[in-house]
DNA sequence: CTCGCTATTTTGATTACTCAAAATAGTATG
DNA sequence: CATACTATTTTGAGTAATCAAAATAGCGAG
């Protein structure tokens, strides 16, 4: 059995990964990302290597292997079902259950798994619209656009949060971007670093490029 | 925070006090509980009573102090409130809970459980007719008879069933003296050690006395 | 009071994870 | 090409929890 903390690193790992497809990922910021020393992080993928979980190459990088891929995924799936879950069937906020979700995500079997899965309705994402991985461990990113890059004017509809924080995920409760909303994008300016976003039945938002960047939407 | 090394030891030793009450609690007997060798068990205590969870009598035993008992309370509410929601809102069957709540009540926050809490009405038992908690730590342990000891002929129900290993809970399962059930004692013989108890539209059930103890009722 | 038994405690080691800080490798720059 | 900077690795050490096995304490029987 994988320990919490392999669980963590190779979840971790995977989504630095999705960050930066086909290249390793370096020591440095996988310690950045798991809040640890970078000496700690060498000494832990080392024997995550030795466990045929991940290839390390020194001074290099490290990758998952298939089978830590696996194991990943499953982590991931647990952590998103039981984000869905407390969000749809205990009425907690969408904001504050990443978090719950870090500490559920070890503790919970496959059968209790199984059985969220079903009261959910199979579900396929997440409550900020992240795909969940189905129970054999398959996962399909579709490539989705984000305000900051598409087309100006067509009506999109928001489809994922890519920011998990709460205090950002408060701010886009406040104004309404969560995702099945439908939006336009009017204007975007380079200078201004400005996109200005129509919603229907509600005041323009004007967001920052760095936050337009982390809403992904779906072409209508 | 407490450990859930710790969270465990606390929780065990508050259910080996409830057995023997006003004794102290042996090494032994907690290294049995734990399923650790008995040396373990020394360094522990030891370290709880630095905390100030315990009070450790060299040689003659350990038990909890307000605030240990406190903690172990805490955890054992996270315990039976899982175990309840469990069964009632994911369908679990209530033979394989106990071991699934031992995971779960580490992993979840006071904000979760209070929703849970909420969602199934506030229960005061959990399915086995433990008595739960209160989110401020108290628990009323009410007297109760057994089949092995209660009157004999009398209409009395079944309120809690003390073992919970699967076995024997399906077994309970299987001959209906599931919490709730209305039954009589028809008989009992010291000397085959047989306890004849009869429900409402099933065959009369024998038991031995072992099993007949762990059957707590309410006399009606 | 002295064995001898049993429960307990102590001792010495091990595993998993972590950090601080020194050593090293690789890269970029003058 | 030597030098300097940065990322990485190594080293030494600490904490939490555990075990095996040796030492010890407390007790009852004689």
């Amino acid at each position: 059995m994988a320990s919490i903390t392999v669980e963590n690193y190779l979840k971790q790992l995977y989504l630095e990964q999705q960050t930066s497809p086909g290249e390793l990922v370096s020591m440095g910021r996988l310690a950045n990302a798991m809040g640890v020393v970078p000496g700690t992080v060498t000494t832990m993928v080392k024997a995550l290597a030795d466990s045929g979980l991940v290839v390390y190459e020194p001074r290099g990088g490290v990758k998952l292997t298939r089978g830590g891929e696996q194991l990943a995924l499953h982590v991931l799936r647990r952590h998103r079902l039981v984000e869905s879950f407390l969000v749809k069937v205990l009425g907690l906020d969408w904001s504050e259950v990443h978090s719950e979700a870090d500490e559920l995500e070890h503790a919970i079997s496959d059968k209790v798994l199984e059985k969220m899965d079903e009261y959910l309705g199979r579900p396929s994402v997440d409550p900020h619209g992240d795909p969940i991985p189905t129970a054999k461990g398959k996962l399909t990113e579709t490539h989705l656009d984000s305000l900051a890059n598409c087309e100006l004017g067509r009506s999109v509809r928001i489809a994922r949060v890519l920011d998990q924080e709460p205090a950002f995920l408060q701010f886009v409760d406040r104004c309404g971007l969560i995702p099945g909303v439908t939006v336009k994008v009017d204007s975007r300016d380079a200078q201004s670093d400005a996109v200005a976003v129509r919603l229907h039945g509600r005041p323009t938002v004007t967001l920052g490029t760095v936050a337009a960047e982390k809403l992904l939407v779906e072409t209508l």
